[in-house]
DNA sequence: TTTGTTGTTAGCAAGAGTTGCAGATTGGCT
DNA sequence: AGCCAATCTGCAACTCTTGCTAACAACAAA
């Protein structure tokens, strides 16, 4: 996603009105690579803003995957991730304490066969195992 | 998964009991491709026995899961879907139908940087887009 | 075939994650 | 300062799934 200043400007140009709640939101996630939950970024935002909503934290994530400057992931963790990495790339999902991380895989060369029709929009990879901590027994 | 036959031996195998919820259960998912969800393997079991409940199925195949038998797959559909195809493949997911279809693709060739001391056990490979009835809108 | 043990089922309540709703509130323009 | 529309909060509700438990049934033994 963009910087809290250019969301600033891109939610006024769609009459989207800038609120304590929402900058909060946009700090929280800018540079994130934690792929936080709702419950994690509300938690993060309630440190300073103990009046927000968790309501308000799911409606402006939605808001922004909506606006394409986050995506929603579904890795199958329980709840949904959140990633303001909008660049194309993959993830790491550990099964251990479901932390999820950043990877970078060439998918040009995969050729699945049988399509029947199917037509293609985009390929997710997810490497499932486990992470440095947890594979050395310290998560 | 293998037959309701020998699935039948490894439950007895394991002092698991064989009951008709259970027959009835590995006979609608014995070769279904369709990759459904609990609720409707309940549906299709309910036809010929409407005294089966819905946490039996969920139970059932739960068991059938943890035995290996069948995978459970979260493909961010909303509900888990059942695959009695335990071999190595992967999916395409329908983004207007949620419609779930098998792929093989070889992900061997995949090679994913900076791990950092992940260690991978497997990899899953999901293309979304729209199935042919779908994209030519007749879904 | 009858019986006893033990695993299984059905039904309902509850848990987690997420969304709908409505009234109170507030941003941003005039 | 004041207005209007967008937003926020809090709660109820919703979906999917699991926990609990009394009634029940499979299966082995007699």
């Amino acid at each position: 996603m963009r910087s809290p200043e250019e969301l600033a400007v891109a939610f006024r140009e769609r009459g989207l009105k800038i609120t304590p709640q929402r900058v909060a939101i946009f700090r929280a996630l800018h540079g994130n690579t934690a792929h936080p939950a709702a419950e994690t970024v509300y938690a993060g935002v309630a440190d300073g803003m103990p009046s927000i909503s968790l309501r308000t934290v799911y409606q402006t994530l939605n808001d922004l995957a909506e606006m394409g400057e986050i995506n929603a992931l579904d890795l199958g963790t329980g709840s949904a991730r959140f990633d303001p990495n909008v660049g194309e790339h993959h993830h790491l999902v550990c099964d251990r304490c479901d932390s999820v991380t950043d990877v970078h895989v060439d998918v040009s060369g995969l050729e699945p066969s049988d399509l029947g029709g199917f037509r293609i929009d985009a390929a997710q990879v997810i490497f499932r195992g486990r992470c440095a901590p947890c594979a050395a027994g310290l998560g």
